[in-house]
DNA sequence: TGGAGTGTGTAGTATACACTACACAGCATG
DNA sequence: CATGCTGTGTAGTGTATACTACACACTCCA
């Protein structure tokens, strides 16, 4: 099984509250806008992880990557969505054909794309 | 405005009722497992569309593709995110970079991954 | 002319999602 | 010893999702 959104976000929150007091539940709740005892159930993870805005604003603030936080959460981020939306038929193919190589296989399409003159 | 879901749905029926008495809306919500009266408000847009489950059989019985009807109710088939989870990182980079490029292009990379080395 | 099939209108429901509001106990420190 | 901060428990809320159940009017045709 994957590591829990909440379990993550405590590892995290608590690894950056040994060096910076702001990181206690109640002012991380605070800046990312929600209620301290929401956020503390959801670290817990007594409550399922927040919506999207809220955990692309916690990555913000614990420093992670907002796509990879949103995973933990089962979702996939709404821009991302409306780019395969626009083309399904496209997208849909490539990641399909995608889903068993491995990540070199795939980090290499990503390269030959950014660099390529496709 | 993309055609709305309902009325695409409406169209492609009544296309198939011209052959095919089959295709009621009575007949076809039973055979996709919705109530008829459903299917009418779906078909009206006067209801959202419905789950992917019943869309995917929707799309079965009219013979579209399942990825582009769940297009249209803004949808995402859920094996598709199932691998975008799985690598976040590489998928969201991937998928971000071909946001504009041409159809032309994703096409290709398209086809080099299917037949490629990679 | 009545029985089957056509689509549709109204009303209601169960479940999930995404939270808030408030209270409370424990610790620390000035 | 009280003030302030820590995390957390309980209860409730508004909105969306994804439908069902039933009834009604109309048309076709045997």
């Amino acid at each position: 099984m994957p590591a829990s959104f909440g379990r993550y976000v405590r590892r995290r929150r608590e690894a950056l509250r040994q060096q910076d007091s702001a990181y206690s539940v109640r002012q991380l709740a605070q800046r990312i806008g929600v209620e301290p005892s929401y956020l503390s159930k959801v670290e817990r993870d007594e409550e399922a992880p927040p919506s999207e805005e809220k955990i692309v604003r916690l990555a913000g603030e614990l420093g992670e990557d907002p796509d990879v936080l949103l995973a933990m959460a089962g979702k996939v981020s709404s821009d991302l969505k409306r780019i395969i939306l626009a083309r399904p038929e496209l997208f849909s193919t490539l990641i399909r054909q995608l889903k068993d190589l491995p990540d070199r296989a795939v980090s290499r399409v990503v390269r030959e794309v950014r660099d390529g003159k496709w």
